[in-house]
RNA sequence: GGCGACGUAGCCAAGUGGUAAGGCAGAGGUCUGCAAAACCUCCAUCCCCAGUUCGAUUCUGGGCGUCGCCUCCA
């Protein structure tokens, strides 16, 4: 069989690029994926969104995918200058009084369950950092002795000008990196652009793991390096993150792997526009954030923010509104009550309009256009059934329940009984007492749909 | 200061060298006791100024504006 050509947008290149799978038929990705000392929101979930529509997309044309997505359960320092960052696990921690482990625990868990809520389908490795640390000081330790890194007290740095490619990624360069570099440089380090490999421990650490060095704890950007190569090798197709990952962090890992592999090891970066919130990134810093939970409590559909993110090209930032969110939660269930009328009769997929959704996933992930795709198929003439059997097809990229019917509810206590009454009104062409029973039930929460009075 | 992206209708958002997908909202209509739903129809000349071109929203240059990265960040 003979699989689609797919062209995906390469960070590295700049460029579409077609997708030559290092194994054909078989693709295997990386995802950056949380750090879990805090909840995720919508903006990091919609990072996460790339992975998986990669993969239903890949799937859909008839490739197979494997995805690693690592779980980064210890560090990330709040700034690495000098020693005065606090570590973001630690800080949770002291705050919440539990032990690192019981914080990374109890926040990849949530994690684990905002993925589900938007229909993100699990990656079929989810490793954690810590448990990593020997190959990262392996790696850590190769790098010295390839001379690309020096030891100054206990902290291991990164010797940038030693790699020659560094800043290819981000298409910065080691003169205007020092040129444009903003904070106070730290003294041990040679040049201000080197970044910390291995991190001697401070006086409060408790996630502490000796190493040749003495005792500390791993940098930010050799988890990824350890995790990728040593689960898929010096050798995989794809890496996804954030946009924000782009440098300074995806640009460390290349000059940590291929440093060390003497090769090129990722054929092809993606990474996703962030989300905006009135004007400005959603990030967990700013405090400017939503939980998938919490618009799910305000009584949208979570799979409303799956909708409106399909509606947007997976590289543009894309603003987030409540607005929005309305119209999105209206619009996939408006949609999915249309696919409920039309199912039950019989109906295959409609060729014609398959082949182009197939085009439009293979061009990039195009989803808008697929999602246009969608409409222009619902207003069509075909045969219900065929609507019906296409959009459920569809459906299995898309993510969006489309067949799940309207929700089954029990009614209020009372309303049961309003509704005969009402009906009784009707029959009776007691229209006012009919309307002003609607609007009790209205006020219950019920919703009263009549057809046409039969005589 | 360095690197990068973007500026399209009320909101969100695609797209193309030949007069602009889609969603939500809005307007009109069909239907309905009324309403809702559904269905039909309507709703933009693409930040500004030059240039290239038979023709630019789409290419080039210059403005103005917004945003991201450069420190942890999806």
């Amino acid at each position: 069989m003979k699989l689609p050509s797919v062209r995906l947008y390469n960070t590295f290149t700049r460029r579409k690029e077609e997708l030559r799978p290092l194994q054909p038929g078989v693709v295997r990705i990386y995802s950056c994926g949380p750090t879990v000392y805090r909840y995720a929101h919508v903006g990091n979930l919609r990072t996460f969104m790339l992975p998986d529509l990669l993969r239903r997309s890949l799937d859909y044309l008839g490739y197979r995918t494997e995805q690693v997505m690592n779980i980064t359960d210890v560090g990330h320092l709040t700034d690495d200058t000098f020693d005065r960052g606090e570590d973001k696990m630690l800080v949770a921690a002291r705050l919440e009084k539990k032990s690192p482990e019981e914080i990374a625990a109890a926040y990849t868990a949530a994690f684990l369950d905002d993925v589900r809520l938007l229909n993100i389908r699990p990656a079929d490795h989810y490793p954690r950092a810590t448990a990593y640390i020997a190959e990262m000081i392996a790696l850590v330790g190769r790098l010295l002795e390839m001379g690309h890194a020096y030891v100054v007290g206990g902290n291991v740095y990164y010797d940038i000008t030693s790699f020659p490619a560094y800043g290819r990624l981000s298409r910065n360069t080691v003169e205007k990196l020092v040129a444009g570099y903003r904070g106070e440089p730290d003294p041990r380090k040679r040049h201000p652009g080197d970044f910390t490999l291995w991190k001697a421990a401070g006086e409060h650490r408790t996630q502490v793991w000796d190493s040749p060095w003495g005792p500390g704890f791993p940098g930010w950007h050799i988890e990824c390096s350890a995790m990728s190569m040593s689960i898929l090798g010096d050798r995989f197709d794809i890496h996804t993150g954030g946009a924000d990952n782009v440098f300074p962090h995806h640009e460390a890992e290349i000059a940590q792997s291929e440093a060390i592999a003497g090769h090129r090891v990722v054929s092809l970066w993606m990474h996703g526009g962030l989300l905006m919130l009135s004007g400005t990134r959603m990030a967990k810093s700013a405090g400017n954030f939503f939980r998938v939970t919490e618009l799910e409590e305000q009584g949208f559909d979570p799979l409303a923010f799956r909708y409106l993110a399909l509606q947007a090209k997976y590289r543009s930032p894309l603003n987030f509104s409540t607005e929005g969110l309305a119209g999105a939660d209206r619009a996939v269930r408006q949609l999915r009550e249309r696919v409920a009328a039309w199912s039950g009769g019989d109906g295959s997929v409609d060729a014609a309009f398959d082949e182009r959704f197939r085009a439009a996933l293979a061009d990039d992930l195009d989803l808008p256009a697929a999602m246009a795709m969608v409409a222009e198929l619902a207003r069509s003439d075909l045969a219900p059934g065929v609507k019906a059997a296409t959009l459920q097809a569809w459906d299995t990229v898309l993510g969006l329940d489309l067949k799940r019917g309207a929700m089954e509810r029990d009614l209020p206590p009372g309303a049961a009984d309003l509704i005969t009454q009402r009906e009784k009104a009707r029959a009776a062409k007691d229209f006012a007492t009919a309307d002003a029973l609607r609007e009790r039930l209205k006020k219950m929460g019920v919703r009263v749909a009549d057809a046409p009075l039969k005589d």
